[in-house]
DNA sequence: AATGAATGAGCCTTCATTCAT
DNA sequence: AATGAATGAAGGCTCATTCAT
């Protein structure tokens, strides 16, 4: 029931999963307490459908976006920036997919796992298409790029999580997406000052291409 | 009391936290419930001083083994090997410190908190050293460094914290000391002639930006 | 809950508030203790609740006896036999509001308080009416007067309210009420031995008039 | 020990008696805890002393005062006026002795009991005195007149007791004097020679009033 | 006389979940 | 489909007092 769902996310933002209360997520669908349990197993499940929701509308979104964006480097710095962003934005629902459904033993069983797996399966496959391309070098452990981002994110993110101050999205964006470039890229001979420059006006161009498509796309629709 | 801290540490690492009693915790130590509040102010006490005993054995031998490790690269490996180290050994003390100190809101007035900053200091003071030397890049956002090898190392174990299969503890490290290593070193090559032949290219693809940026920017006013 | 209130005074009664287990409370109205918290924030809000409803009880009472008691000295002379009966017959609840409710600090915010405003208001309302009929001196301080009959009888049944001995109701009505009634009444002739018996002679007419009412009220209904 | 006993006497005052900790009487004496128990039998023992101490203080004080008043109103006055200030300086140590000394079972066995006596015994010195003398009335009520005295005032400040604001000590003093003073002074009007004939009046009043009796209850039984 | 470490019993409260209506 | 009343288990914490040294 949407209404339920709605209520749940609402409460589990304002409180937490522990501190959310059943009663107060049905009071505020307008339902009694025991309706709740007609459409979901228990509260860990209800919070699982409104994560796995949560997931869908962000998969979605990443997709549309990322058809725009081009070149390994704009395509690895956009699902940086864009996780930093959902951090950003989300805190408190990052914090329960964090610390109440990850840690749970049954976790790997949880659909929530699966969505998780494909959230960041398109890290994996712009990592695996620079592979391929060659621009990064062959026999990198991948998975463990995926864990160095995601983790760096998070690790980078605690104190924000915790409640405490706050943190640049673009900032870190740019100083992760370079320093995994550099530990991908097939060649560190790029650092001279003059490929600096070189590929930071190749990367304003593309961007520049980027927006052209973006404007013309939306024109068309 | 020693004894208490002990019972503690074995309970809790048993139980978990939440389902540590602080009833079973006195029973192994010989004394009573009461007396644990002589010395703890509470359960969380407890657990907070059982984690700083816990932290200071680590940091301790830290200095041990690092004072006899030479060269950056072995040194910064090093700290990644004894990392993964340690969570292969003690998964569950690990879990307590993510899960039920580092989320809570009160953790950076904690003294673990102090403790967990020494604790990744010496990687910190290691890839200074490798700036210092020349060895690395200067201008390295060098806590996001630090972030991406714990919060790597946190994000490529939590199956294993979960309690769900195992990892290579050797494998894991060379991998990541290796990605790191790349990140941070300085380009082997030598500049060559030809590169200034690139600035001007450079330049001029700069200003074929700035046209099209213009032109954009007017268009979309 | 009827149950809950019911076995809760009886609890309070024979054990006071401090020994008076809620587990026991809820046995004898056989539910759950848990069920307590459904209809009670808390233990205190029990004791509350069922100190509320005694003071409506008795309030509703007094209403329906004062209405056939005429004449300030008989009517102020019931009100201070009536409160020594309350305090004869519920020792235990009456020291309950002295001790554990009258004390507290957030007393006054407290429903108790302003039903025992309205408990005590009859009294201030006797004293005005016979300011107004010029029986009594004008510019009393009631609430003083209202102190010093509720504190007085406070004062002087505590060896009862402790369990100590007993103390005659109608006694100390009389010798209470006279007292009162010589501090307040506008001139003090009456002491002359023939005038003290007039008075006594004509308080027993009232009386025994008082009870034709009632026996003529009684028979209509 | 005077050490503990001051210690003692400034904890209550700021704690009241259950929050007041022995860890902290003790801290502040200079010595452990232990050592309490080589003086005192108990807790409640060093408060039962230290009150003691106190209405040593005050009888002597009242001692010292009352021979140079003269006069029983103004005597009387003193006796009200004192214990109102008594409570507006010690609000707390007040607390004490109404709450958790006075509702004791044990209290009447009590060396405070005794005293609190001897406090008392003044104002009914007094009021003996002004019955000798011929000022106040013969056949007083004089337990009840003390009640009234020390209940009155006690209810009256029992908000100022509870932390609630103030009170004045002098308009109490006097308002209460002036009214207990009226309910004792004799009449000032001397017997007139009128007076034979309502003798015979009341007699004929009670005789009525003797066959009303009569005749409701033979119609009731 | 003083120490101070150890005692130890006991109860209020929470809230997700159930199930007869 | 919805109600909503009842469930019921479980555990951290306090602090005056003791007693061997």
């Amino acid at each position: 029931m949407a209404a339920l769902m709605t209520a749940a996310r609402a409460v589990f933002k304002e409180k937490g999963y522990a501190d959310a209360l059943t009663s107060e997520i049905a009071e505020r669908a307008g339902v009694v307490e025991g309706t709740i349990y007609r459409y979901f197993a228990n509260k860990r499940d209800l919070l699982l459908k409104v994560v796995e929701q949560w997931y869908a509308e962000m998969i979605s979104d990443y997709d549309q976006q990322l058809a725009r964006i081009h070149g390994t480097r704009n395509r690895l710095r956009f699902m940086i920036w864009r996780h930093l962003t959902v951090i950003h934005q989300e805190p408190v629902l990052c914090r329960l997919v964090l610390l109440d459904l990850r840690a749970d033993p049954a976790y790997r069983e949880t659909s929530v796992f699966g969505m998780n797996r494909q959230y960041t399966l398109r890290t994996i496959e712009i990592i695996e298409a620079g592979v391929a391309s060659g621009e990064f070098r062959p026999g990198i452990a991948i998975p463990l790029v995926r864990d160095m981002i995601y983790g760096g994110i998070e690790h980078h993110t605690w104190a924000y999580l915790r409640g405490e101050g706050d943190f640049s999205v673009d900032g870190i964006a740019d100083a992760l997406a370079d320093m995994i470039y550099r530990a991908l890229a097939v060649s560190q001979e790029a650092e001279t000052p003059e490929m600096s420059a070189l590929g930071k006006a190749v990367r304003r161009l593309e961007q520049i291409a980027d927006r052209l498509d973006s404007a013309q796309l939306d024109s068309t629709n």
